[in-house]
DNA sequence: ACCTCTCTGACCATCTTTGACTATTGTTTG
DNA sequence: CAAACAATAGTCAAAGATGGTCAGAGAGGT
């Protein structure tokens, strides 16, 4: 591990801990590590790559970046379980959004998805008292975890 | 998301978020994010064109603007407000079923998606009586409709 | 020595920012 | 009313800001 190139990998992997994706600057990382900005483009193209289950986007110019995620094929039934254990059978609007971005960071579900969904969980979309409202938002919440088990 | 143009994109897709349209005067703009006013120009050529569903006009001389829209396809748009008015404020499961295949088949929803969709539908995701499911498919129908011309 | 993995730098590709010049429309003046 | 003037927006090419590629040099292991 004294190579830059391991240095550097540890790094990106160690915020992605943490973090479901990392963003950097190519110049900046190179800066930081003292290397040649090319040098990050030799860490990502062996040690980022998609068999080792890592998705890679960039963009050049201004305001450019290279962009790293963990792609996560992880067997989701427990996650599902353990949400649809923390859902119970009431549910607030709050809540319901943030159970929706947590499936879309774990991939379960598109950004596209998470609107759909999301727009129907709204109260106004769920037209009665608002203690009919969160245990209805709750069961449909069960239903929609019980049905990205089986796509 | 440092350089001046996504952050006016970002600022104009938020003012869309609300309004149907959104409509400036270039220097305006420019001097409130400090930049040239053909900046404007360029953000609205690279973010907001027909490809990426978005209208724009102008005009020049005193009391110019810019005027954005959202397009929403006349054929889909026409077909959302048919579908919205046929479905009314009751809708069986089996009509629903129909309805969300019709936007299959119009590329609208992707089939993940009206499955999604379907399993929140049916009777065993809305508990309630017969009267009150109907009314409750149909009002989250109507929901799904309006979400998708928006999307 | 030989092979493989790393590192470097010159050169390339793409996206953004800027500003001089142009085009159009509205307003005032003779 | 026509001409001049004012107020806007549009175009385009050059400069700036990033990231990408690739071939060759360097380093470490067998």
């Amino acid at each position: 591990m004294q190579n830059i190139t391991d240095i550097i990998e540890a790094y990106l992997k160690q915020i992605l801990n943490d973090e479901t994706k990392v963003e950097i600057k190519r110049q900046e990382i190179a800066q930081r590590f003292d290397c040649v900005p090319s040098q990050i483009n030799y860490v990502i193209n062996t040690r980022f790559t998609v068999e080792k289950g890592y998705f890679v986007e960039s963009k050049r110019g201004g305001g450019g970046y290279i962009r790293i995620q963990k792609i996560v094929l992880l067997d989701s039934h427990d996650l599902l379980d353990e949400m649809s254990a923390w859902v119970g059978d009431q549910l607030t609007e709050q809540a319901a959004e943030d159970y929706l971005i947590r499936l879309m960071n774990e991939q379960l579900l598109t950004r596209r998805e998470a609107i759909l969904i999301q727009s129907l969980l709204r109260k106004e979309s769920l037209p009665m008292d608002v203690e009919d409202q969160h245990r209805m938002r709750a069961h449909l919440m069960q239903t929609l975890l019980q049905t990205i088990k089986r796509l």
